[in-house]
DNA sequence: ATAGATATCTATCACTCGATAGATTTCAAC
DNA sequence: GTTGAAATCTATCGAGTGATAGATATCTAT
């Protein structure tokens, strides 16, 4: 047995079969799946499983227990974003270094909203990571620290500095963090609630139209956020 | 046995236990804190009943089966919604059909939205009632068409009409439905998302204080909304 | 008081869950 | 080839779930 309970990947494989590497990522999609959609205790390792196309056991091979595997989902998460949408954020946590002017903070705001609201809406992968953010941020499970410390409060930060910005001022005030909570918290109603908003939209899906349509409303509520008649 | 497994309570009880119907609302209110805080599947029957303080059949008694007991839930809300918020959602409704000048509208939305943030943030009670509806829109679960139908739905649309207004249309286009959603999504921050709010904003809970920052945010979006500089 | 419907309880069933013991297969090193 | 570690599987366990059978307690009508 290859203790792999607490952290790493059952080291560098030179023996026993060689697709392990693939194994756990298989396991894995179908995890943030499955975990996104019915959320740590409602979804269960068989039908993850059964997902990832291998038995029961292979679960507890790689990663301990459900915990584990659920706690390796958070990670890879964390891991992926930071490949993905971190040179935004550092760009624009550069760039408020230099207390740029309000107009364009607000135009960073509505880079970043634009940015997050396809990262919802986008290819089912996506989605799945984010559905496993929102839901751990409301139902607390294992993984809600690592996502909370290294997603989430960084990514109201940034946002609560750029509203700030857009009101001329540098230092953050806690009025700047309610906002951006509620700036993000609105697009999750394109994730989280996606069915719903397609429904109320009468649209089978978030295709270009509808994103278009989102983005004007993004831009409205910016604009209200910035102080600023459109 | 009593058959009150789809509908009604078991009729007007001339006979039997005296607190029968004391019962009941108590096994719902429980069900509604459970299922607020733990969702359909992971709240637990026997965890309902010992809030309640009875006996694990009773739940099966008085409601035929758990999923029985999460429809009574549902028609609760319902019922309570009508007695509590409905009055202001009737005069925004009545008041629109008049085609109101834009600043009136604008009121309007303020209000409303206030309200329902005080409805999410407000006591226990109150605050599984808006969790039930918020988990539901999200994880379809069997009383999902009620409440979009009776709730949600009316709500999104009175929300979107009063949109409309604030830009002097009387006609409501897909645009506002998505700006209504969004606006309802983002007080969800304070429901759904509570503990990680008031983690954010360093706050131990939704006072007063906190309170009039939000409203001040909801204010700036919604002056976005109504393309109106604050 | 007592009969009968109503309401509640104790005890238990069948099932699903996460976990794991132990057998089996794969693959690199020799 | 043979060997041994790594990876995967089949089969099963104990705990907890929703449900229910059947006994018991309560209250009203007579």
């Amino acid at each position: 047995m290859a203790e792999a309970s607490t952290q790493e990947a059952p080291a560098a494989s030179r023996q026993g079969y060689a697709k392990s590497e693939a194994t756990r990522e298989a396991i894995i999609a179908a995890a943030l799946s499955a975990f996104g959609r019915y959320g740590y205790s409602t979804a269960t390792t068989r039908q993850i499983a059964e997902a990832a196309g291998v038995a029961l056991p292979a679960i507890a091979y790689h990663f301990g227990n459900k915990e584990g595997l659920y706690l390796a989902c958070a990670r890879d998460i964390v891991a992926r974003y930071y490949a993905q949408a971190a040179d935004l954020a550092l760009e624009a946590g550069l760039a408020l270094e230099a207390a740029p002017p309000p107009d364009v903070c607000s135009d960073y705001l509505r880079h970043i909203l634009r940015r997050l609201l396809r990262l919802f809406a986008q290819d089912e992968a996506s989605g799945s990571q984010a559905d496993f953010v929102a839901r751990e941020m409301r139902d607390r499970g294992p993984a809600f620290q690592i996502l909370y410390d290294q997603l989430w409060a960084p990514g109201v930060e940034i946002t609560a500095r750029l509203v700030a910005g857009c009101q001329g001022r540098k230092a953050v005030q806690d009025g700047d963090r309610a906002e951006a909570l509620m700036l993000i918290s609105s697009l999750l109603a394109f994730n989280t609630g996606r069915d719903v908003a397609l429904q109320i939209l009468g649209r089978p899906n978030l295709d270009a139209g509808a994103l278009n349509l989102i983005d004007a409303a993004i831009d409205r509520i910016v604009d209200g956020v910035a102080g600023r008649t459109s």
